[in-house]
DNA sequence: GGCAAATAATTCAACCGTTGAACAAATCAG
DNA sequence: CTGATTTGTTCAACGGTTGAATTATTTGCC
């Protein structure tokens, strides 16, 4: 119940909006008058929002498809691909990531540089994702799109204005992630992980679910989580803590201080270490080979998950959840015990099923969904970027 | 993201509702002028709407409230007493109650009949109901209040269109409650009673906390999230189901299937047991008089409660917990092992403290936030009642 | 007691965005 | 070439908000 007034310009916001989504979820590049029959307003106003848009560089005319039967041909509209783009940047503990992503969700750029992070100090970490973040802009203006934002995806807890509270994995505290990368004149925002991620999986490939638990297995163990298509943040932005759901009240204590939290049970180091091993790369190839040590350890940390995800999907009836981070490469071995605990424990799993499935972005999803949170944000507000594209 | 087109009446349906609230939310009856003021509407376009709004019996005008230094008298402005008011309705396993509440949120009527529900049958429990509830709308109507719809609260699983498809306490399955209870020219909404007692909650009082957890403790242990203000009812309708998380996952099994569900721990019939009594008014007695064993059977309701219950707060990050049902008057002995639970297992909880307390209203949320979710949803879409009332 | 100052509420022309109908543009079928 | 058909634009009308001017009603002061 947003209590702002509503004037006569937001009629337009709202309207410019609803065009734009419309071009963007079409199966085919629409004529203005199929976006006014889908969206029941006018003709007449449909082509004047659209010169709007297009002026504004966010839809581009293409040829008009070949048509059957008589008539004028429509041309057809799609998202701009030289409009505006997003910049998505990733801290994470063994690499840097940067990629542009522009309007139509096309992935323009993207560059990954391995190196663990954790011996470096945060200056170093973001000199190093500024020096990646301006080449990639570079590249993507020299190929005619403008960034138009960043976001930042960070494996900890963020508070208001980008300041990261809290990386325990990083050993971050207190970092002031704009303001340290400097990136000039662009707006910067800096999410969680998890979050980020979630909405890449959201917005990829076809329609899908709209409430989804997203789970981020990495040494910590953190979770996105989407209700009826929008991110959830929490009432001070701090949801998302899997990892330190109890499994078991009066299991091994916690680096968090309690006893039993999932991550003793399921996170990357707990599943090493049973499985005997120091390399995720190592434990793959055992999995792959049928260790039957390997198994057992997958095995077990599945089941770990899966009762803390039923309870999850207990208290906020979900009908899908997404494996991702490591847990992606290894889902073939974890969905099962998963999806066994939730058919279990889950009250409403008997009349309605639950799906587990591993992600579809696999570990590009944070970068990729921070940079796709940029446009996205442009897509649902175009007004704002048309009162500022007009200025230059 | 409302995919509908917004075209200029939809100004004014939002412009009406936002005044209506506005109105609502103020300390004393507000001015046209304040009104203006406080929503950056013009006072001409405040005047036009209030104009609306009385006409349409949702707004009313009183005297002047006495003003200091010069000018004109503003003449204020309150919800009115003699509009639209809700029926709210109740079955419970023990009891059926009926209320009605008026616009401005005032209790009119409020009756409550104890009778076991178990051994009767729907029919005779709904037909039994709709007495109650045609002497409600007969007492409120003589009063001069109109009742404008009705909510249904139920101890179960509801589905689109009023159908309880599962009530495990009180047996019934496949019940379709408007059509039994036949309150004709009312629409009759079903929800789950936790959903409406967390709906209760939120509007009751001074403004409280707009993200936090109802924990409504019965024979089963249900839960209302409300999210941002708004309550959050799951993909399918069915969120809420915190009696099946587990707590320990190789615990006894629980009449779901699963095994060490909460219900097992911190539900009415465990406590009761584990107390060594069979009635609730006795173990209140014997916890207000110092009983060990009891204590000790409430303290470990506690605890596991506080389980499940960080476990949540982990996950969705509020910052309060409401214990409602038969777990508010136990509030005393449960609040503090739910506490310590909360503050030892919540990641967050160390720099931003969870607030655990009782319900303020008591067993009467459930039927006064379902009376009250009524009058909400005319509070909040004005128009829909205007276009309808200006009929006769 | 009368008058100026102050505040509340209403009136009215102007403006903005959507509507609906009329019209121009572009193609196909015969 | 002509009529049918569909797309896209133009334009007067309409609904809703704005802002300034006007009216209404009180207090304070001489």
């Amino acid at each position: 119940m947003s209590d702002l007034p509503v004037r006569q310009g937001s009629l337009r916001e709202h309207n410019l909006g609803l065009v734009l989504r419309q071009v963007a979820s079409a199966p085919r590049p629409p004529s203005r008058a199929d976006i006014a029959a889908a969206t029941s307003l006018t003709r007449a106003t449909v082509s004047a929002l659209v010169d709007d848009l297009i002026t504004g560089r966010l839809l581009a005319e293409v040829d008009p498809a070949p048509r059957a039967g008589a008539g004028r041909p429509a041309a057809g509209l799609v998202l701009a691909a030289n409009g505006p783009a997003g910049l998505g940047l990733e801290i994470n503990i063994d690499y840097l990531a940067a990629c542009v992503v522009d309007l139509a969700g096309a992935v323009r750029h993207h560059r990954v540089r391995r190196a663990d992070q954790r011996p470096r100090r945060p200056d170093e970490v973001l000199g190093e994702l500024a020096e990646l973040a301006a080449t990639a802009r570079d590249r993507a203006e020299r190929e005619g799109v403008e960034v138009a934002g960043a976001a930042v995806a960070v494996p900890g807890l963020v508070a208001a204005g980008g300041l990261v509270r809290l990386a325990p994995n990083l050993g971050w505290r207190d970092v002031d992630v704009p303001a340290r990368l400097g990136l000039d004149g662009l707006t910067v925002t800096v999410d969680n992980e998890a979050n980020l991620a979630a909405l890449g999986e959201l917005h990829t490939g076809p329609p899908g679910p709209t409430s989804f638990l997203y789970v981020s297995g990495e040494i910590g163990i953190g979770a996105g989580i989407v209700l009826n298509g929008a991110l959830y943040r929490g009432a001070r932005g701090w949801s998302g803590e899997l990892g330190h759901v109890a499994v078991r009240p009066d299991g091994p204590t916690c680096r968090c201080g309690a006893q039993g939290c999932l991550e003793q049970y399921a996170g990357q180091e707990a599943i090493l270490r049973a499985a005997g091993t120091a390399d995720t790369e190592e434990l793959m190839r055992r999995a792959e080979d049928g260790d039957p040590a390997t198994h057992e350890a997958l095995t077990n940390a599945g089941t770990a998950l899966g009762v803390a995800v039923a309870g999850v999907v207990n208290v906020l009836d979900l009908d899908t959840v997404v494996l991702g981070g490591v847990y992606a490469p290894l889902s073939s071995w974890l969905c099962p015990p998963v999806e066994a605990e939730v058919e279990r424990r889950v009250l409403t799993a008997a009349w309605s099923p639950v799906g587990v499935r591993r992600s579809l972005l696999g570990a590009d999803a944070a970068s990729v969904g921070a940079a796709g949170a940029v446009v996205r944000e442009i897509r649902d507000h175009p007004a704002r970027w048309l009162s500022r594209a007009l200025l230059p």
